[in-house]
DNA sequence: ATCATAATATCGAATCTCGATATCGGAATT
DNA sequence: AATTCCGATATCGAGATTCGATATTATGAT
Protein backbone atom coordinates (compact mmCIF):
# COMPACT_ATOMS: atom_id res chain seq x y z
CA UNK A 1 0.00 0.00 0.00
CA UNK A 2 2.43 2.33 1.10
CA UNK A 3 5.00 1.38 -1.21
CA UNK A 4 2.45 1.60 -4.05
CA UNK A 5 1.91 4.74 -3.00
CA UNK A 6 5.39 6.06 -2.98
CA UNK A 7 5.80 4.23 -6.61
CA UNK A 8 3.72 7.03 -7.89
CA UNK A 9 5.21 9.26 -5.93
CA UNK A 10 9.22 8.15 -7.51
CA UNK A 11 8.91 10.83 -9.91
CA UNK A 12 7.93 13.62 -8.09
CA UNK A 13 10.91 12.84 -5.69
CA UNK A 14 13.44 12.93 -8.12
CA UNK A 15 12.55 15.83 -9.57
CA UNK A 16 12.36 17.51 -6.45
CA UNK A 17 16.12 16.39 -5.85
CA UNK A 18 17.01 17.23 -9.71
CA UNK A 19 15.56 21.06 -8.63
CA UNK A 20 18.26 20.88 -5.35
CA UNK A 21 21.14 19.74 -7.40
CA UNK A 22 21.90 17.31 -9.97
CA UNK A 23 20.93 13.73 -9.61
CA UNK A 24 22.20 10.83 -10.73
CA UNK A 25 20.72 6.48 -10.79
CA UNK A 26 22.64 5.34 -8.60
CA UNK A 27 22.64 8.02 -6.11
CA UNK A 28 18.68 8.04 -5.70
CA UNK A 29 19.18 4.03 -5.63
CA UNK A 30 21.28 4.22 -2.54
CA UNK A 31 19.21 7.52 -0.79
CA UNK A 32 15.95 5.84 -1.17
CA UNK A 33 17.42 2.53 0.06
CA UNK A 34 18.71 4.68 3.13
CA UNK A 35 15.13 5.64 3.96
CA UNK A 36 13.85 2.32 3.45
CA UNK A 37 12.29 1.98 0.11
CA UNK A 38 14.30 -0.59 -2.42
CA UNK A 39 13.30 0.30 -5.67
CA UNK A 40 15.21 -1.78 -8.59
CA UNK A 41 17.92 -0.53 -10.87
CA UNK A 42 15.23 -1.68 -13.58
CA UNK A 43 12.53 0.68 -12.43
CA UNK A 44 14.98 4.32 -11.73
CA UNK A 45 16.86 4.31 -15.17
CA UNK A 46 13.52 3.73 -17.75
CA UNK A 47 12.23 6.46 -15.27
CA UNK A 48 14.73 8.80 -15.44
CA UNK A 49 14.83 8.33 -19.35
CA UNK A 50 11.12 8.80 -19.21
CA UNK A 51 11.65 12.10 -17.51
CA UNK A 52 14.24 13.92 -19.77
CA UNK A 53 11.93 12.50 -22.61
CA UNK A 54 8.79 14.96 -21.53
CA UNK A 55 12.09 17.29 -20.60
CA UNK A 56 11.37 17.60 -17.66
CA UNK A 57 14.94 16.75 -16.81
CA UNK A 58 17.84 17.29 -18.89
CA UNK A 59 21.26 14.84 -18.57
CA UNK A 60 25.05 15.06 -18.95
CA UNK A 61 27.48 11.92 -18.71
CA UNK A 62 30.38 12.98 -16.42
CA UNK A 63 32.84 11.47 -14.84
CA UNK A 64 33.12 10.73 -10.90
CA UNK A 65 35.77 9.00 -8.88
CA UNK A 66 36.52 7.42 -11.82
CA UNK A 67 33.17 6.23 -12.93
CA UNK A 68 31.13 7.44 -15.82
CA UNK A 69 27.90 9.16 -14.45
CA UNK A 70 24.52 10.39 -15.87
CA UNK A 71 23.74 13.70 -14.22
CA UNK A 72 20.18 14.93 -14.81
CA UNK A 73 19.06 18.27 -13.73
CA UNK A 74 15.96 19.71 -13.80
CA UNK A 75 14.62 22.18 -16.54
CA UNK A 76 12.21 24.92 -16.39
CA UNK A 77 9.57 22.91 -18.02
CA UNK A 78 10.34 20.38 -14.69
CA UNK A 79 10.10 22.95 -12.08
CA UNK A 80 6.67 24.01 -13.14
CA UNK A 81 5.68 20.54 -12.98
CA UNK A 82 7.37 20.60 -9.76
CA UNK A 83 5.04 23.39 -8.50
CA UNK A 84 1.86 22.02 -10.26
CA UNK A 85 2.32 18.67 -8.70
CA UNK A 86 2.91 20.18 -4.93
CA UNK A 87 -0.20 21.80 -5.17
CA UNK A 88 -2.23 18.60 -6.19
CA UNK A 89 -0.32 17.26 -3.48
CA UNK A 90 -0.98 19.54 -0.96
CA UNK A 91 -5.00 19.26 -1.81
CA UNK A 92 -5.06 15.26 -2.19
CA UNK A 93 -3.19 14.73 1.08
CA UNK A 94 -4.65 16.90 3.30
CA UNK A 95 -7.90 15.09 3.06
CA UNK A 96 -6.87 12.15 3.76
CA UNK A 97 -4.51 13.13 6.76
CA UNK A 98 -7.78 13.65 8.68
CA UNK A 99 -7.98 11.25 11.55
CA UNK A 100 -10.50 8.60 11.92
CA UNK A 101 -10.53 7.36 15.36
CA UNK A 102 -9.20 3.65 15.22
CA UNK A 103 -10.46 1.48 17.58
CA UNK A 104 -7.56 -1.46 17.91
CA UNK B 1 3.03 12.96 -14.19
CA UNK B 2 0.65 14.11 -11.56
CA UNK B 3 -1.59 11.55 -12.93
CA UNK B 4 0.97 9.00 -11.69
CA UNK B 5 1.35 10.36 -8.22
CA UNK B 6 -2.54 9.79 -7.93
CA UNK B 7 -2.70 6.49 -9.57
CA UNK B 8 -0.74 5.25 -6.55
CA UNK B 9 -2.47 7.28 -3.79
CA UNK B 10 -6.41 6.00 -5.32
CA UNK B 11 -6.07 3.05 -2.63
CA UNK B 12 -5.34 4.91 0.04
CA UNK B 13 -7.89 7.19 -0.59
CA UNK B 14 -10.79 4.83 -1.09
CA UNK B 15 -9.46 3.73 2.67
CA UNK B 16 -9.96 6.63 3.65
CA UNK B 17 -13.35 6.99 2.36
CA UNK B 18 -13.97 4.14 3.68
CA UNK B 19 -13.18 4.95 7.23
CA UNK B 20 -16.07 7.74 6.85
CA UNK B 21 -18.37 5.89 5.33
CA UNK B 22 -19.52 3.07 3.70
CA UNK B 23 -18.96 3.34 -0.37
CA UNK B 24 -19.42 1.94 -3.79
CA UNK B 25 -17.56 1.74 -6.87
CA UNK B 26 -19.60 4.02 -8.90
CA UNK B 27 -19.38 6.61 -5.83
CA UNK B 28 -15.72 6.54 -6.25
CA UNK B 29 -15.62 7.06 -9.91
CA UNK B 30 -17.90 10.36 -9.45
CA UNK B 31 -16.12 11.83 -6.58
CA UNK B 32 -12.71 11.41 -8.25
CA UNK B 33 -14.13 13.43 -11.12
CA UNK B 34 -15.51 15.98 -9.45
CA UNK B 35 -12.02 16.71 -8.16
CA UNK B 36 -10.39 16.63 -11.81
CA UNK B 37 -9.56 12.84 -12.07
CA UNK B 38 -11.09 10.22 -14.07
CA UNK B 39 -10.09 7.02 -13.70
CA UNK B 40 -11.33 3.77 -15.47
CA UNK B 41 -13.96 1.47 -13.61
CA UNK B 42 -11.54 -1.18 -15.18
CA UNK B 43 -9.44 0.60 -12.44
CA UNK B 44 -11.57 0.93 -9.54
CA UNK B 45 -13.47 -2.46 -9.47
CA UNK B 46 -10.28 -4.18 -9.67
CA UNK B 47 -8.86 -2.34 -6.78
CA UNK B 48 -12.35 -2.82 -4.39
CA UNK B 49 -11.74 -6.52 -5.11
CA UNK B 50 -8.15 -6.47 -4.22
CA UNK B 51 -8.55 -4.33 -1.42
CA UNK B 52 -11.29 -6.79 -0.04
CA UNK B 53 -9.26 -9.57 -0.82
CA UNK B 54 -6.14 -8.31 1.68
CA UNK B 55 -9.02 -7.62 4.21
CA UNK B 56 -8.80 -3.85 4.51
CA UNK B 57 -12.67 -3.60 2.99
CA UNK B 58 -15.85 -5.50 3.35
CA UNK B 59 -18.52 -5.53 1.22
CA UNK B 60 -21.74 -6.09 0.93
CA UNK B 61 -24.58 -5.60 -1.79
CA UNK B 62 -27.45 -3.51 -1.25
CA UNK B 63 -30.15 -1.48 -3.32
CA UNK B 64 -30.61 2.61 -3.34
CA UNK B 65 -32.98 3.79 -5.66
CA UNK B 66 -33.48 0.43 -7.42
CA UNK B 67 -29.87 0.10 -8.35
CA UNK B 68 -27.35 -2.42 -7.47
CA UNK B 69 -24.60 -1.65 -5.09
CA UNK B 70 -22.19 -2.97 -3.69
CA UNK B 71 -20.56 -1.14 -0.28
CA UNK B 72 -17.24 -1.20 1.38
CA UNK B 73 -16.72 -0.75 4.60
CA UNK B 74 -13.11 -0.43 6.03
CA UNK B 75 -11.68 -3.18 8.73
CA UNK B 76 -9.88 -2.90 11.36
CA UNK B 77 -6.77 -4.17 9.75
CA UNK B 78 -7.63 -1.43 6.94
CA UNK B 79 -7.79 1.50 9.40
CA UNK B 80 -4.29 0.45 10.90
CA UNK B 81 -2.80 0.62 7.34
CA UNK B 82 -4.58 3.53 6.83
CA UNK B 83 -3.19 5.29 9.97
CA UNK B 84 0.51 3.62 8.87
CA UNK B 85 -0.05 5.26 5.46
CA UNK B 86 -0.28 8.55 7.15
CA UNK B 87 2.47 8.37 8.93
CA UNK B 88 4.70 7.25 5.94
CA UNK B 89 2.79 10.18 3.78
CA UNK B 90 3.35 13.36 5.77
CA UNK B 91 7.06 12.04 6.29
CA UNK B 92 7.32 11.35 2.73
CA UNK B 93 5.65 14.78 1.43
CA UNK B 94 7.09 17.19 3.80
CA UNK B 95 10.25 16.64 2.57
CA UNK B 96 9.02 17.39 -1.51
CA UNK B 97 7.45 20.21 -0.23
CA UNK B 98 10.03 22.33 0.53
CA UNK B 99 9.93 25.65 -1.99
CA UNK B 100 12.57 25.88 -4.83
CA UNK B 101 12.91 29.40 -5.42
CA UNK B 102 11.48 29.18 -8.97
CA UNK B 103 12.38 30.57 -12.38
CA UNK B 104 9.79 31.66 -15.20
C1' DA C 1 -42.19 -12.14 -19.02
C1' DT C 2 -39.63 -8.59 -21.43
C1' DC C 3 -37.10 -4.42 -21.63
C1' DA C 4 -34.32 -0.55 -20.21
C1' DT C 5 -31.02 1.13 -17.27
C1' DA C 6 -27.43 1.57 -13.98
C1' DA C 7 -23.77 -0.65 -11.41
C1' DT C 8 -20.48 -3.97 -11.36
C1' DA C 9 -17.39 -7.34 -13.57
C1' DT C 10 -14.30 -8.87 -16.99
C1' DC C 11 -11.31 -8.79 -21.13
C1' DG C 12 -7.25 -7.81 -24.20
C1' DA C 13 -3.81 -4.40 -25.15
C1' DA C 14 -0.54 -1.31 -23.57
C1' DT C 15 2.39 0.16 -19.88
C1' DC C 16 5.06 -0.36 -15.59
C1' DT C 17 8.07 -2.73 -12.21
C1' DC C 18 11.11 -6.23 -10.97
C1' DG C 19 15.44 -8.42 -10.79
C1' DA C 20 18.62 -10.69 -13.80
C1' DT C 21 21.64 -9.94 -17.41
C1' DA C 22 24.11 -7.22 -20.80
C1' DT C 23 26.65 -3.24 -22.11
C1' DC C 24 29.46 0.53 -21.54
C1' DG C 25 33.33 3.49 -20.04
C1' DG C 26 37.23 4.51 -17.30
C1' DA C 27 41.51 3.02 -14.79
C1' DA C 28 44.96 -0.10 -13.49
C1' DT C 29 48.05 -3.70 -14.80
C1' DT C 30 51.12 -5.68 -17.79
C1' DA D 1 48.02 0.03 -26.04
C1' DA D 2 45.69 -4.35 -25.22
C1' DT D 3 43.58 -6.72 -21.45
C1' DT D 4 41.09 -7.02 -17.38
C1' DC D 5 38.33 -5.37 -13.67
C1' DC D 6 34.67 -2.81 -11.74
C1' DG D 7 30.91 0.17 -11.07
C1' DA D 8 27.16 2.72 -13.42
C1' DT D 9 23.85 2.53 -16.79
C1' DA D 10 20.92 0.08 -20.10
C1' DT D 11 17.98 -3.53 -21.52
C1' DC D 12 15.20 -7.78 -21.33
C1' DG D 13 11.31 -11.03 -20.31
C1' DA D 14 7.87 -12.08 -16.87
C1' DG D 15 4.28 -10.69 -14.05
C1' DA D 16 1.27 -7.02 -12.47
C1' DT D 17 -1.50 -2.75 -13.31
C1' DT D 18 -4.44 0.46 -15.96
C1' DC D 19 -7.33 1.59 -19.62
C1' DG D 20 -11.55 1.73 -22.03
C1' DA D 21 -14.60 -1.35 -24.34
C1' DT D 22 -17.63 -4.97 -23.68
C1' DA D 23 -20.26 -8.29 -20.95
C1' DT D 24 -22.91 -9.47 -17.03
C1' DT D 25 -26.02 -8.72 -13.35
C1' DA D 26 -29.79 -6.88 -10.71
C1' DT D 27 -33.59 -3.88 -10.38
C1' DG D 28 -37.91 -1.40 -11.72
C1' DA D 29 -41.04 -0.30 -15.41
C1' DT D 30 -43.96 -1.65 -19.15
Amino acid sequence: MIRDFFLGFIKIHILYHASKAPVCGIEIIKELRRHGYSISSGTIYPTLHALERHNYLRSENSVVGGKRRRYYQITKKGLKVLEASRKKISELVEEVMEQTEIGN
